[in-house]
DNA sequence: GGTAAATGAGACATTAGTGTCTCATATTTG
DNA sequence: CAAATATGAGACACTAATGTCTCATTTACC
């Protein structure tokens, strides 16, 4: 069941259009179908044809950051590690990626993986909280959920400092 | 000369405007003249009548904002404090707006007025972070724009916090 | 109370973007 | 080379929002 006669889509033209996408709409939260589509070099019904709304298209690059955030992350991960280095290591696994998904922060995707995955990284930082509590490294008294802004804010900030050029990875 | 006969607009309906503009506009950045028409009490053309487009609406209330922002941080700030003192006096002074004005981070206005009302508190910023310098407070080899760039973010963070409800004023 | 002006309601034209469809062309596959 | 199919170009209908205009009604001022 579910077998497309050869290929519904040339791997190169999903391919230039996820990357159209990615570039143009970092540059442009508001960014429209036709600018992604000329950057794409690729015809407007084209896109329409492999993400029916532009709806589908923002939530396939959102899915795409969160899969690539997250495995960044587990790649860098070394069990065991005291947590302010595991700390240290999700910045250097996270910070890299900005330049193509930071404008996440601002075009809102109402997808359900990309919650789900949202959510796995809130938890992960949450876990991580309690453990830099446990090691004396964060005062029991400060709200975890306001350290784990402060993370989420400084990756945001360091973001925008790369893009702004007075900071390089 | 410029002597209008009586009044170009009541008042009260100019607040109810700016009011609502700045309630709807923080609840979704992307909000329509009708829905701040609507929650203002008011008629659309009533809006078109003293706000001839909607970005001149949201340069209103732009000036507004960083002009309120302006006089708050020197309502705030007493001459010869500590460098440190006059930081902490910031926050306070600045915090308590972000539940009315925090929505500009994302709709941004290109009004001259804005960008340097903007720019007068990124001044008064780069000095702070000089005088925090001066007294060792911040090691000299932090690049400055990193510095002011956290202090701005701390604001935003700390404005979500509120807005999500697990910190407060 | 009477008058002038501000407002509300709604019709209207315009614009920009979305999503659908068709057909000719280009490309891949066998 | 031939057949199948993905693509490009563009026409089309549809929608949502903006900005203009008119006219009846309300409000404020003298």
């Amino acid at each position: 069941m579910n077998t497309p006669r050869k290929h519904a889509i040339r791997p190169a033209t999903l391919e230039a259009i996820v990357e159209a996408a990615v570039r143009v709409l970092n540059a442009n939260a508001g960014a429209t179908m036709s600018e992604i589509a000329v950057q794409a070099g690729v015809g407007r019904a084209t896109l329409h044809r492999h993400f029916r709304t532009r709806d589908d298209l923002v939530s396939a690059i959102g899915i795409r950051c969160v899969e690539e955030m997250n495995a960044a992350v587990r790649a860098q991960a070394t069990a065991g590690q005291p947590a302010v280095d595991r700390l240290r290591s999700m910045f250097r696994a996270v910070i890299p990626l900005g330049d193509r998904y930071s404008f996440l922060g601002t075009d809102y995707t109402d997808d359900p993986k990309v919650r789900e995955g949202y959510a796995t990284q809130l938890h992960w930082a949450e876990a991580l909280v309690e453990d830099l509590k446990d090691q004396g490294d964060v005062a029991r008294d400060v709200p975890s959920p306001w350290v784990v802004a402060q993370i989420d804010q400084l990756v945001w900030t360091a973001w925008n400092a790369i893009a702004e050029g007075y900071l390089s990875v």
